[in-house]
DNA sequence: TATGAATGAGAATTCATTCAT
DNA sequence: CATGAATGAATTCTCATTCAT
């Protein structure tokens, strides 16, 4: 009797288990997506996130082989749905502007839906946080003012000094860390293109989308 | 015997103590710097960089008091030389302009002669460097492939579309990252400012320093 | 529907659940041979024994109460398998000495015909097998030379060296194993008892079967 | 002063250290020892060795790389102690029988001198040590038997049956697991040489050394 | 009966830091 | 000052067994 039931139960719904299995890894990745953007990789164990998820420990490794790996998956699959979210929203243009307008849009506001995985990406909460942030400070800082001055001198557009100095750090660190592995470029050019790029702007004068 | 001539030695040259101690400390971070911009902090043991700089393990500890405090000197000392360089090279304009141009050629030109510290400072964390380039590198192709169409077409500035790939999603990130944790701006802001900044640029039109 | 089907062919054959639990069992136990002979005891999962039989894991035990019940149920079943060959080949004679040689050639041709469980059975712990082998071959090979020289001087009987260091080997370690545990014989009576059995052989001098 | 002291004692004895460290190494295999005979080796746990040799757990790893490790040093430096006092004991005779009797002889002490290590060895004390025994027994109680039956009838040398068995059973067991790995000879073979040399002895009739 | 997801106790291993020499 | 052996807290990962379906 109860045979058949669950055999009938079992043909009605034969994914019944799939879909045990799939809330039990989103459990997992919520909880430790939650765990990792307050407390960082290594202030995060796995017997904390099971706990969090509400399973046991062993639970855990029977989705992810280790804390790494749970890491890569959360990392890909938030960077997946991002590039979705922006081929999407790219895909009604055809004008490069337009499309690296909306592509841009839809970046920004895909992190601010996805915060907790941004701020594990962008390193928050990391150890060595606070000291980073001590000695950027300065440099930012000192970008800030010059860029204040420019602005009150009328040289520079009219833009909020703190936002535009980590605008500009970084394109600057972000081109010499792609440029330190790939010696093939002189850093002369590098230096003349990023200026470049970054006084006069990606647009042609004149051309207005 | 030995201890002899040691002692003579010392009344010699009272600050020959001082040398070797500095000298031992410049080994270790010379050390240090080396290891930790290849393996990373959690990849980097003490015993390794004591004994990469030939001394014994616990020598380590009467240079620095903490793994930690070696990693927050690195980083400040290299910090410090930076922002150092940086002001020298702007000591000598007053525009706005030339000062950010040469501050950063000065940025460039320290990074490639600090590539190790520079690692350290600004690139992310060894650990998931291999993961990070894995899933920043679709979003760069992208952006690669419309900033060329864009040349292409004409509406974009003709620089090569892999720098500015990198440029852009440098500007991107950072200002992202930025505002992860604050509450006061908007993400739309945000996102028309960031715009607005990569395709006009800094620089008022007409202005040429 | 299949349920119906299956009720019908209860009700026809009652045996057949009898059946298909027996089979199922012994589907469970060959893979269990296999898996045990190969890997060991610590080296074998449930899980894959279950797998290797094409059941779910929860399905072994349904037929065995624990895994060191399923070894020995192995271990006991193989073991009386062994002895009821040997009794029924000793059964049809009374002279001790064929009795030992019809029992001998059995247990032989049981071994060779049951390789796996006499692994199992008789065989040392995969786990430290290789360990095992290495440390006995320099012992082994000093014997096969020793007994080689003496066939060569005509004192030993000619018996393949390489088999007779296996079978001294063999004699001298259970001989010293037996002995460890017990404390009524002094180890200079072991020691003379084996060499006389060794030299001289278990047959009273002159008779033949 | 101290120094000089200390520099002194360094230059006086520039193997403190080494002496020091293999004391330690001593203390940890000493320990080693005695655990695993008792309680065989998934009944020891490496901080039981540790504490049992009065070190730290991280101490062991300083010494030992792995618990595997540990016991194939152990076993390796028995097996090499074992062969060299062998190896001397013979080396006073040229004679082959002499030399196969002095190397017996040398075993066996051997063994009795280092009972532990020949428990660990034999695999007393392992898991399923019970098991074996259990199912061993009826075995050689059957050969005890014909054995008894045998000298009773005048046909077998005069032995203690139970020692006989044991012999017995060694040298089948070890040719058995010889040739299961080497399908070169025909068990047929390898039972009759067995029976040869069990029954014969490995003494050619008439010659005593 | 059959299944396989869930469990969690248990052990191995690492490494920053200390301290006797 | 220099050394490197010793420490042990802290965490990861495994797998026999259970149980809801």
């Amino acid at each position: 009797m109860s045979t058949r039931i669950s055999t009938a139960a079992k043909l009605q719904d034969p994914n019944r288990q799939d879909r045990r299995r799939a809330e039990t890894r989103g459990r997992l990745l919520a909880a430790a997506k939650r765990l990792l953007a307050t407390n960082g990789f290594h202030g995060t164990k796995i017997a904390d996130i099971a706990a969090a998820a509400d399973v046991g420990t062993g639970t855990f490794y029977l989705y992810f082989s280790t804390k790494d790996a749970l890491f890569a998956d959360l990392v890909r699959e938030t960077a997946l749905a991002a590039r979705e979210a922006m081929d999407a929203a790219k895909a009604a243009h055809v004008d490069p502007r337009r499309r690296a307008r909306v592509g841009g849009e839809t970046f920004f506001r895909f992190a601010a839906e996805n915060r907790d995985v941004f701020k594990i990406l962008f390193g928050h909460s990391a150890q060595f946080d606070e000291l980073l942030r001590e000695v950027h400070q300065p440099f930012i800082a000192d970008i800030e003012a010059d860029f204040a001055a420019g602005v009150a001198a009328g040289v520079f557009r009219d833009l909020p000094p703190a936002f535009a100095a980590q605008a500009i750090v970084g394109m600057l660190t972000q081109v010499t860390s792609w440029w330190i592995d790939r010696q093939d470029v002189s850093i002369e050019e590098i230096s003349s293109m990023t200026h470049r790029l970054l006084t006069q702007g990606t647009a042609v004068q004149g051309e207005q989308p």
